[in-house]
Formats: C-alpha cells, structure tokens, sequence
RNA sequence: GGCGCGGUAGCCAAGUGGUAAGGCCGAGGUCUGCAAAACCUCUAUCGUGAGUUCGAUUCUCACCCGCGCCUCCA
C-alpha cells in the first residue's frame, strides 16, 4: 500500500505544527493501522513517497528523455499530456474538444498545456525540499505511486485499487506516466471501491454524520458488526451506512457465531451423512463462484445463510452425525477467511479502544453499550463454570428461582446461558 | 452543463427476457419450567411514462430523484 506522505496540504499542515512532514503522516498511517486491524483487515506492507525521492527523481529523468516530461524555467517539471494520445481512457474522458488555456493558474504560465500535470515542483522558501539528480524540489502527487508500484510489483501487475474518486485524475495520471515509461500496461484491473452513504446522505463533518471506526465502538458497535455490514454490499455499489444497518449486520453475525457454537458443543452419534457433505460441497462452490463473478459478497453472504438454514433444520431433525460437523466447519471457516467475522475478538479490540478514549481524555464519548461489553470479562471462565454448576444443581432440585436468579446475574455480566437438550451451554454476548 | 453509476418489500440488499436471493425487523406457530437458540408460515410485481417483444423488473427512449468525477482538495 502506498502512502502519499507528502503533498501541498501536508506540507502547509506540518508546517504549521512545527513538524517534519514524516512526524505530521505518521500519525494518520498509525490510525489508519490500528483501525484496519479493529477491523481485522490484514496489515498491508507499507511503501512511503518520502522514502522514495530519489527513485521518483530517476524516474521523471527518464521521462524527461523519452520526452513525455519538460522541465522549466523555475526548475519543475511535467508530463506532457500531448503525447500520451491514450490520456482520459480509464475516466472515459474525450479531452480533445477540450479548449486548451481555458483556465491557467498564474503560478503555472510556464506549462505547455493546461493540462499536463506536475512531475516535479520546484522548491519554495520554507517547504520541504529534496536534492535531487533532476534538482532540488519536491514530487508532485502522482508520481510516487508509479515509482513504488513498480518497485515492488514490476511495471505491469494485476490490480490496482483505489477509492473511486482516484480515477480522475490521479489513476489517469499514474497509467500516463507509468505506460510513457515502459511502453507496457500498467494495470490489469483496476479496482474501484464506491464511497458510502450514511443514513442516505454523502458522510461529511458539516452533516454531521462524519464517524470514524473508533466513534462507532465508542457508541457501542462491535468491529465485527461494522465489517459485516461493509461487506454486505458488493464494492461497485453504494453502501448505505446506517444505524439500523449496524444493528442488522450484529444479529446477522450473532447468527452465524450461533450456528457455528451449536456444532461445536452440541453431541452427535457416531457416523456420516451424505447429504449433509453435498450441502457443504455446494455451499462453498457457490461462495466461490460469488466471489469470482466480481467479488459478489452478497451472493456469498447468502448461500452461507442457505447453508444454515439447511443444517440448522438437518439439527433440528437429528439428521447430523459426528463426521458431517468436519464439513460444515469447514464451509464456514472458509468463508471467514473471507468475511472475517467468526473469531470473536470484538471484546478486547473494545477493551482497547475503551482505554485509548480514557487516556485521550475523551470519557464523554463512552457509551453505556461499550462500557457493557467491553467490560462483560467481570467473570472469569472458571467462576463462570461454577456458577453454571450451581445453577445447573438448583434447576434439577427445580428451584427455579435460585437459577433464574443465577441466570440474571450472569446476563447482566454479558454471560448468556443456553440449556438445551445437551445440556447447558454458555457465550459472552 | 459534460461523463459515469444507481433507484427492488418497514429497513439493508442480490438478481434474471418468462412472473423476484439473502439478512434484519414485525406477526402467527412448533419446541420449551423460565430464558435463549433453532425451525415453519406470512409481508414486493422491481422510480414514473412510453416503446420493442408472445412475454420486461431485466432491452430502448424520455422524465423525476440520489451519488461521484469534471480543481496542484483529499
């Protein structure tokens, strides 16, 4: 993944601070980390246009000598549009009608077009600066992205993605450059992520709808929930981001973690069914094909669900056996590769963001719910198992009251108690 | 204004030229000391209008509404 780490606003805003622009991005990419991993999105290897300077330096030279780039008089240089005759493809944009001149800012009289973008910016008094093969300056934005693209992937790979509001003009601008240089495809797919609603309106601060990952389980809502409900809707469309949304995607995952508990505490008798095989056969060809057809995760999401129902009515029949749960799990874990929503670690990912709000002073933003289930390990599994004991003994003595009491101690400490015809079950909530 | 995407049940949301997945919520039922879990049943003719077709939610056109880009902003 690449980090853009240093641009015009990066450097006013550092500046500003009294920063280096390294010290003013750390910050950001530290938590962008650490709510990707709440999010249990896995952690990316990180390239960083500043530690790239020289290579962007080398690159702009090159194409400085296939003559896609043009250096002037104040020591900047930028890409010539005019020869890159493929320019607006990705965007499907027809610039040649496009009057060129209309619209030149007085700092850039010296571009041949008023299009062609920056490679390259000379310094200015007080802005970070590189000395460079090509001259002391800074990268425009852009160019970082190819350089370390095809540092670590090769000048032709697979996927590129990005939020759709990159197409134009950044990826336009990176295919330009990248396929000046290497005359090969830079990209073979490009993947472009829509950008969501909340509660059917486009998320800004002056809504007042703006939440991060951290303001929502400040709120209460389990990363899980939050992942779930991202990967509801397949990536092309426009997710709307609700409240009743996040409450769903929770009973939605609480579904799934059910099922999965019932196979794995349930008893069963000995043996193996083939219908139950098949079911799990076609559960997780179908999620495949899903996934393959443009990564449809709701597609995927639903024949997961098919596959519970299935299974759940096959338990409720007494139809399972011992060697058909090897399968189920197996669907299921498979999928979760994926969807990333069974292991049940929302609590102490809570219990984390829970101490940060307190040490950054922000007590007021905890909700109850949080306090709740980040705070629900009051028991440990040994007193929890002693107190299902107790209660297990009061309700065969039948003195319902003593276990109902015991029960209601336990939920209130996030503890719920199952008692089934296998006996007595439990899960934090 | 230009380019692109979308409007499907109370909510979220797939999908197909031949009468519409899945999840959540709700109602009824089964099971159950209670509770929970689970299962069963019920709830849509697919933004509006016109056209093509034996037949359209699915194709075409128009219109309405939402979203994005069109800027050295991310």
């Amino acid at each position: 993944m690449n980090i853009t780490d240093v641009d015009d606003k990066i450097i006013r805003n550092s500046a500003h601070d009294g920063v280096t622009v390294q010290q003013y991005t750390a910050r950001f990419t530290k938590a962008f980390l650490e709510d990707s991993a709440t999010l249990s999105i896995e952690r990316p290897i990180l390239v960083r246009a500043t530690e790239h300077i020289n290579e962007m330096a080398d690159f702009i030279a090159g194409l400085e000598k296939k003559g896609f780039a043009y250096r002037t008089e104040d020591g900047s240089y930028y890409f010539r549009i005019a020869k890159f005759p493929a320019y607006g493809q990705l965007s499907k944009k027809d610039f040649a009608g496009m009057a060129d001149g209309a619209r030149v800012d007085v700092d850039e009289y010296e571009k041949d077009s008023a299009r062609d973008f920056a490679l390259w910016k000379a310094p200015k008094p007080g802005e970070a600066s590189w000395e460079t093969s090509i001259g002391p300056g800074r990268p425009g934005w852009h160019i970082e992205c190819s350089v370390m693209s095809m540092e670590k992937l090769g000048p032709s790979f697979d996927l590129h993605a990005g939020g759709e509001d990159l197409i134009f003009p950044h990826h336009e601008n990176e295919i330009a450059q990248s396929e000046a240089m290497t005359g090969q495809q830079f990209a073979h797919y490009w993947f472009h992520a829509r950008f969501l609603l909340v509660e059917g309106q486009k998320m800004s601060k002056s809504l007042g709808n703006f939440f991060t990952v951290r303001d929502l389980i400040l709120r209460g809502h389990k990363p899980s929930s939050i992942r779930w409900l991202l990967t509801q809707v397949p990536y092309r469309n426009q997710l709307n981001f609700t409240f009743d949304g996040l409450k769903a995607a929770a009973s939605s995952v609480e579904k799934l973690r059910n099922f999965r508990f019932r196979l794995t505490s349930a008893q069963f008798p000995a043996g193996s069914t083939s219908a139950i095989a098949q079911l799990a056969n076609e559960t997780i060809a179908r999620i495949n094909s899903a996934l393959d057809d443009d990564l449809n995760t709701a597609e995927a999401q639903a024949a997961m669900f098919d596959m519970l129902r299935k299974a759940n009515t096959a338990l409720d029949a007494m139809e399972v056996r011992q060697d058909d749960v090897r399968p189920l799990l197996g669907a299921m874990d498979q999928f979760d590769e994926i969807f990333g929503v069974l292991k049940d670690d929302d609590q102490p990912k809570m219990k984390a963001i829970l101490d940060w709000a307190r040490a950054e002073g922000r007590e007021k933003e905890i909700s109850p719910e949080l306090l709740e289930i980040a705070g629900s390990a009051q028991f440990s599994d040994e007193q929890v198992n002693k107190k299902l004991a107790e209660m297990e003994s009061e309700r065969k003595s039948r003195n319902f009251n003593a276990s109902d009491a015991l029960r209601a101690e336990l939920t209130a400490a996030g503890i719920i108690v199952e008692n089934t015809k296998d006996g007595v079950r439990w899960r934090r909530k």
